[in-house]
DNA sequence: TAGAGCCTGGACAACGTTGTCAGGTGCGCG
DNA sequence: CGCGCACCTGACAACGTTGTCCAGGCTCTA
């Protein structure tokens, strides 16, 4: 197997476009290397003169700074990651824009990677982020053991836990009041004289998901509303799921007259589903999503900031990065409840 | 003391966190510097037990390698750039977590960043990507000039144009069918006995949003309709201007009976205003968005695949990269008409 | 006009990794 | 019993940049 022979070994395959260097640039400027590097980040110290000779160079060789080598020479990169679920869902994409424009904000750039809601991927995400070195970390969680970035963590990469909090270890957690929010809408379903209201969310280990429901519970018990469990459907959000268990709740000797729902995707499959209901059922939903007013009737929603989210948790980062140490802290944002007809529905006889 | 200077030049402040390096394991695990090499990156030609030695020592220092200085040495860094308009977008999510997945596909790890529809900050944007010597760059151009990415593109930097064609360079580009698309979702409102036709779109230097406008005159002209100038909006799509536009050509003596719209933000803004009318309008817009076929009357839209398109952008980004460089290539993906009735409501009266 | 001080420019090492190559050990075969 | 061979291992240079330090040449002043 003569593969190894092959490669032209001696010179390491590794300019494949020929990149011009400092080095280069400083040959065909007739002058010192570290008289590019000044030039080239405008140091001072170089003659008018000097200057504009060395930046014709660079002109006309095409010269652009490694910045890889500058990373490994200066030890910061001057960019941060973020590990999100899925960039695909309208609920990341603005988060992620807002975490972006602090960055940019601060002069770093943004590597980001979709967990697809998987903690070994998530794990494997992190850790490259780090073997970058990345100077901090942005993480919405989707497995609940970080104490893998420990080692990370001292070594000094900032680290910051939004959305969902950090598992089994001491860390910057940015969330929204998922309790307060879920207890707020259904509270409000049942002012509306709702009361066997229905649940549909996510898996109970997903912490935002836990919280809701725990927020539903607290205001069914503050109503004293005995929950049965045909009530409650906690599992993975996928439309056919969610469909089956919203039709069986709405079914039956005694069905719900009101649901709510455990986020934007739930919500909008429960929305299809009471399309096609000839009853009128009311429905509450965490996460505000678009056209949720355009509907009849509008969906009365829990709305979190997902920007102020992102913007909050990158703030944080670049202070931790910035500022000496401060301890861990645990930020909640509150929710807002939108009221936009649906949940303001009376129960159905 | 010789020359013990300060402690300064020794360790240069860059060790912030003061990370192990492979000599520190070297050291712990009383083996060379290679040998450790070898093992991180599972090299064969290592005993057993030598390798458990180092492993050992990994894992008690926390070690991780830092993958700059592995990019240094090797030349590619196993990353790309993606430069879109604005990752709040609905339309750019799916898009970015498509060339995020084919990435992944190949090892590569994904670094966008939002032009915001900036020239400048799209050049900026693609030349800090390069300066971290990106192996490949996929650019959603908000300019349309990109000479700039020559001295790159020379030099071995794969590159992708995705949504708009790039500006004064050959290189390969993956396209929906604005064309087309516009021309059957105008043809459409004609075929349903529309004549008089509004058409609001994006700025025309947009070359998406040009396309569009040159789709509706081709169907207008096909029909044998001379188009009115009152009839077409072309400027930034805020929300303002496009009320203020669907306003006017919906509102004096012989107004619009159907409105053809450039994209999907414009169409929910010109939802908004036919809710409002009393008189019934028909509409077809350009780009599908969710809950489209929710509203009454779902709304007719041209859709195109965005996840498609990062998709085919990025293999086509990677093609270039493993195999040989081909010629440049214009790929266009078609479109496809999903009529929903908001596009076959008769002319009102 | 000479010495002191300032300014510019360049040589050199170091960042952490990998490719090359040479040395060293143990084993089998002649 | 000795030679070669296969296999492991480690020393060293190089990737492209930046921090440090020193050598000249210049200006300014006494």
């Amino acid at each position: 197997m003569p593969e190894t022979t092959r490669r032209a070994d001696r010179h390491p395959g590794n300019r494949y476009g020929n990149r011009p260097t400092m080095k280069d640039v400083a040959a065909r400027a007739g002058v010192g290397l570290k008289t590019v590097s000044r030039v080239v980040n405008g140091e001072p110290g170089v003659t008018p003169d000097t200057e504009r000779r060395v930046q014709e160079a660079i002109d006309a060789l095409g010269f652009r700074r490694n910045d890889s080598a500058r990373v490994l020479r200066k030890g910061r990169t001057a960019s941060i990651g973020l590990v999100l679920e899925d960039l695909a869902d309208p609920f990341y994409g603005p988060l992620s824009r807002a975490v972006e424009e602090v960055a940019r904000s601060h002069g770093a750039l943004l590597i980001n990677g979709s967990s697809a809601e998987d903690p070994e991927r998530e794990r494997e995400l992190a850790l490259a982020l780090c073997a970058r070195r990345v100077d901090g970390l942005v993480v919405i969680p989707a497995g609940d053991d970080h104490r893998y970035l420990e080692p990370e963590i001292r070594a000094g990469v900032a680290t910051v836990f939004v959305d969902r909090p950090a598992g089994r270890i001491d860390a910057d957690v940015v969330l929204s009041d998922n309790f307060g929010g879920a207890r707020d809408g259904v509270a409000h379903l049942i002012a509306h004289g709702h009361r066997r209201i229905g649940f549909i969310g996510d898996m109970p280990r997903i912490h935002t998901a836990a919280e809701r429901l725990r927020g539903y519970r607290a205001a069914m018990e503050d109503a004293g509303i005995r929950v049965e469990d045909r009530w409650m459907s906690l599992g993975v959000t996928s439309p056919e799921r969610v469909r089956r268990a919203a039709q069986e709740m709405l079914s039956g000797p005694d069905p719900v007259t009101a649901v709510f729902t455990g986020n934007n995707r739930v919500t909008v499959t429960v929305v299809r589903v009471l399309f096609e209901q000839s009853r009128q059922v009311a429905l509450v939903g965490f996460d505000d999503f678009e056209l949720a007013d355009l509907l009849r009737p509008g969906v009365t929603v829990v709305a979190q900031d997902a920007a102020a989210l992102g913007r909050t948790a990158a703030e944080r980062l670049f202070r931790q990065l910035d500022g000496g140490l401060v301890a861990p802290e645990r930020i909640e944002l509150p929710t807002r409840l939108i009221t936009r007809g649906s949940g303001e529905l009376p129960p159905a006889g």
